[in-house]
DNA sequence: GTCTATAACCAGATAGAC
DNA sequence: GTCTATCTGGTTATAGAC
């Protein structure tokens, strides 16, 4: 046993709420997945409810994501940055997939919405301005662009994880024609 | 009773289903919202199980959608176009909910997909080629720019749906947003 | 077609030995 | 901390009267 029985409970409970919903998972199954015997109650020894090991899960994953954040290195160009969000996007899968599977009755809603949307739409919106007035980057509504992109990278990402990845355009076509639609630049600038 | 019973067992079921989640609906939840008493097995006598149900459901909202889609008049210009889009993704909302909360165990994930993403990026594809060809607008990767659109809008409307509309942008603004970064638009054509 | 009643089962949670 | 055993309550589904 590598890891705090405690720890493996969470790890397993993130996997299995976020693939089969909170509702459709028995503490047994939990119990299973830690290498305890399914049905004993030593889950209840680590967390007072199921409710209450949601919660912890949600907490831990919530700090992870704004640890990465801080991670960040500097910005190079606009489809590095396209690329960097859908990997983070995807490092904050289990993440995602369980605040979509359980919506409004997730816990600490308002954190996992901060930490999300946090970072996304005022900083590109100020980063989007600062290259509008250098001319890098046609004059528009700066703040409305930051949000068609934040919104096309997540629909992206929402897409390729719902239908497997199929059906969906390759990620460098799409990070391309993205930067490419922001900075106004067109065919003739650049081969694709 | 206005309707039949069978026809509001389903009504209940997909409202029920895509607010909570299929596992945490019981029958009896059923059988009290189409006006039933609770407890009874009336609703067996209409469905053989609740995957029976759920199926049913799932296929009585695909064929609408599908037959909503057929009624779209003719396209006027881009913005038209991205608020008809909006418009129809709100009314496949609760679809788009049950797609979303219980993914890949929904029954006839394929038909799903394929009304969703049908007439979908092929068909706006199609549409940006032919503006590409006549200079309306900048050439670039149709398929590509699509595709973002598509994401943008999906995203957009499901950002809305899960943190209720609250700390998104205005719809016109990312209408007008996106529709200027398709045709190239700046804001020199156009204020904001 | 709907009802009352109930069977069969499974999940959440607790007690107490080791 | 983990186990066996168990209580309790809720859920699916069926039987049979009306």
């Amino acid at each position: 046993m590598a890891r705090d029985t405690r720890e493996r409970l969470l790890d397993v409970a993130l996997a299995q709420f976020a693939a089969r919903g909170v509702e459709a998972v028995p503490v047994t199954d939990l119990e299973k997945g830690a290498g305890l015997s399914p049905g004993s109650g030593s889950f209840y020894r680590h967390f007072r409810s199921k409710a209450d090991v949601l919660a912890a899960v949600v907490d831990r994953e919530v700090d992870r994501v704004a640890a990465a954040r801080d991670l960040q290195g500097p910005l190079r160009d606009m489809r590095d940055y396209y690329d960097w969000t859908l990997d983070n996007l995807q490092r904050m899968g289990l993440l995602i997939a369980l605040l979509v599977r359980e919506g409004a009755s997730l816990p600490h809603l308002d954190r996992i919405r901060t930490v999300i949307a946090e970072g996304g739409v005022a900083h590109d919106a100020a980063d989007l301005r600062a290259r509008m007035e250098r001319g890098d980057v046609p004059a528009r509504d700066a703040e409305a662009v930051a949000a068609v992109v934040q919104a096309a990278l997540t629909g992206y990402h929402l897409a390729a994880s719902f239908f497997g990845g199929s059906a969906v355009i390759d990620r460098d076509r799409f990070t391309a024609a993205l930067a490419s639609m922001v900075t106004g630049s067109t065919a003739d600038d650049q081969a694709w």
